[in-house]
DNA sequence: AGTTTTATGTATTGAACGATACATAACAAT
DNA sequence: ATTGTTATGTATCGTTCAATACATAAAACT
């Protein structure tokens, strides 16, 4: 049974996939009505009847990309013969797809809003949790790793996790400051050449924690607050 | 000699000071000028009379961030006594600065403006441009490393070099995810631990080139492009 | 045919954006 | 005291923002 009232004139998923691409370019708050409109091909109250709003849009645009945008790149982790291999082929995948061409380089759901006071401040808790539950993907596949005994037993399964995703995180940037497919693969690559030691137990025991002595002269600055950061309280001056 | 004219009523250092971490907060684009104004505790004539304009303030806050705002992060990485101990404290040093209560979390350049279109593109390209100033400065640190003989002759550094700056950026949106000083410090031993593997030459052949059946059925997903992002050419219907 | 329902295009809303005009205030030089 | 110069505060400028009012168009239902 059809539909009562006018039909719609333009392909929903199509203009979807439309705004999901310069989402994906501009960010949440750097997409505009106009824009988005112009890139959908069709007039704002269209889109408002459609949708329902700009953030209503981009939520669903999130969906849309994490249903089709991201090229499956959490998909082979679960189903990985090994953890090595899960997180391998997770950044090999990561490479790939942050630098396609025709669609914008890097991540959608590390870039879109990363300022505070910046969206909805639901969006931005939003993307936040998208990330976490990427970290969660790659945990659960690192501890299936220390049940099969692949990995050894005193593993963080979340700290590597954390690592890992912190990587893919940096190649969203690298990615978006031009770099090409084989620069981000080395990266991929290297992070997993250190894998022997990123997944070893306290890694900062074993080999990172020689006490170390600050080259810098005065080197607690990295602690301090330099002057012009300390002020915080209003200074402000003769009121209006 | 002092100047002619009415002296100026504010503190320009001060006033530049909270700019710059209304920017650091807030990227370029996410900072209004009411929001800047008012936590510089002046009035639009008196900044544009100061500074120009939003962009050359930006400008300004960048030059006193990389001065003051960072932390020195970098500044030990050309006088540590060896290439380990150089990325070992400028990751350790990240964590730090990254995490400093009373300033925002994570990186001004790396998080500043991070979309195609937005800013004045002027300034995008100074962000990029400031970000590989920092992969050549760990460039070059490990070259010296491998003149030494610290590291193996092979070792390609601009890689090496390259793969820790993209940890630092994933850092700052780790760190912009909430997580706390702790947290980033094992994302930095982590990726010290994986040194011996991530400085070894050709990391692609003598770890990770296992031919890697890719387990996920219909497994070229990574390269092919989903229905919904096929489409590029303007189908516009029924033009206005 | 007539009513109801939904979608579209034109035009516009109030608010916020970055940036200024203008009169006045505060200094140096004369 | 007068002039020249720079800074400040008030009040905007024109533009763009996300979002709608309204009349019309196109379908289903009666």
């Amino acid at each position: 049974m059809k539909e009562k009232g006018r039909p719609r004139a333009f392909d929903r998923d199509a203009a979807l996939a439309r705004a999901m691409k310069l989402f994906w370019a501009r960010g949440y708050e750097g997409a505009s009505l106009a824009e988005l409109t112009a890139a959908m091909g069709i007039r704002p109250p269209s889109l408002y009847a459609a949708f329902g709003s700009k953030e209503a849009l981009y939520r669903e645009a999130l969906d849309l990309y994490v249903a089709e945008g991201d090229a499956g790149i959490w998909d082979a982790i679960p189903i990985a013969p090994t953890a090595r291999e899960a997180v391998d082929g997770f950044l090999r995948a990561t490479a790939i797809a942050f630098t396609r061409p025709g669609v914008p380089p890097g991540c959608m759901i590390a870039l879109g809003a990363l300022h505070e006071g910046e969206a909805s401040e639901a969006i931005c808790r939003d993307l936040k949790e998208r990330r976490a539950w990427g970290v969660g993907v790659l945990k659960e596949r690192l501890e299936r790793g220390v049940k099969d005994g692949e990995l050894p037993a005193g593993a963080d399964c979340a700290a590597i996790a954390s690592f890992y995703a912190t990587v893919q995180h940096g190649m969203s940037i690298l990615a978006r400051d031009g770099a090409d497919r084989e620069a981000l693969l080395a990266v991929a690559r290297r992070a997993m050449a250190g894998w022997e030691g990123v997944v070893a137990p306290s890694p900062s025991i074993q080999e990172t924690n020689r006490p170390s002595p600050n080259p810098l002269p005065g080197g607690e600055r990295a602690t301090d607050l330099p002057s012009p950061l300390r002020g915080e309280g209003g200074t402000r001056k003769a009121g209006g």
